[in-house]
DNA sequence: GACAATTTCTTACAGATGTAAGATATAGCG
DNA sequence: CGCTATATCTTACATCTGTAAGAAATTGTC
């Protein structure tokens, strides 16, 4: 999968429901955003027709009705999505993104813990990279 | 400034010009994405009255011609991007986000040390918030 | 098999975006 | 002051998004 089409924020939405449990047919995801989205499931149809064109969705009939897959990863997505931003904002530079974050966010000292830890993982294991 | 209105992607590229320096005339904006972008100068034209109406740049004619200069801040703008990024793809949660980055993003040995001073201080100073 | 309930397919429609062109106003030059 | 170059304003037009409605097909039920 080398270029993903965009995801438009609606289709995120259908695609969390997606990557949570898959397959699922068009009512099943419908009912999967109640409390999160009032939508008509007549939406919820059209967006997974369109996530199907895009190639980020797959289905197949079984039991008389189609059953909805993803066909993208949620990493894959979340990649791309990641990149996009990333550029867009901070003109693909990391550093700064992450300090931003870092600071803009409230983070639990649980949080900091563990993104230090993961800090400290790179700097040992990464040092000879390849 | 409460709701800024969403600044599309080629829009950013513009505010990238001002941000950097202004107030600049249409040209000079256009001149300043010489390299960077193949537009023509009308889209620049247009993409500064688009800016325009959102609010998002302001402008005065000074010697015959407008200039413009950004009238959100670009921390307002990315405060902005980065709370709906982190919002559509990780439901809001910072943690997974920052780690996400962190194992993806190739960072430098400086970058980490950075980062994790940036958590150090974190930890110290904030620990009784509020 | 006929009919009702669901599903699927086709179409809609307004606003945002990318990417300008054309018409018009204006400013600087001779 | 008239002309030309440049700037501004208005309009365009295809595609994507949000948000469905209507028509047609299919499925399960009696």
């Amino acid at each position: 999968m080398t270029k993903l089409p965009g995801i438009s924020s609606a289709e995120w939405r259908v695609m969390q429901v997606l990557w949570r449990q898959s397959p699922l047919t068009a009512l099943e995801v419908f009912e999967g955003l109640e409390g999160q989205s009032d939508w008509h499931h007549k939406t919820v149809r059209t967006l997974l027709g369109r996530l199907l064109a895009k190639g980020v969705v797959k289905r197949e009939k079984r039991g008389g009705v189609f059953r909805f897959s993803p066909q993208a990863s949620e990493e894959e997505c979340v990649r791309e999505e990641g990149t996009s931003f990333l550029q867009r904002c901070f003109g693909g530079n990391a550093r700064p993104m992450l300090a931003h974050f870092i600071e803009q966010e409230n983070l639990t000292p649980e949080d900091i813990e563990s993104l230090r830890a993961m800090l400290d993982q790179k700097s040992s294991g990464e040092t000879t990279h390849d």
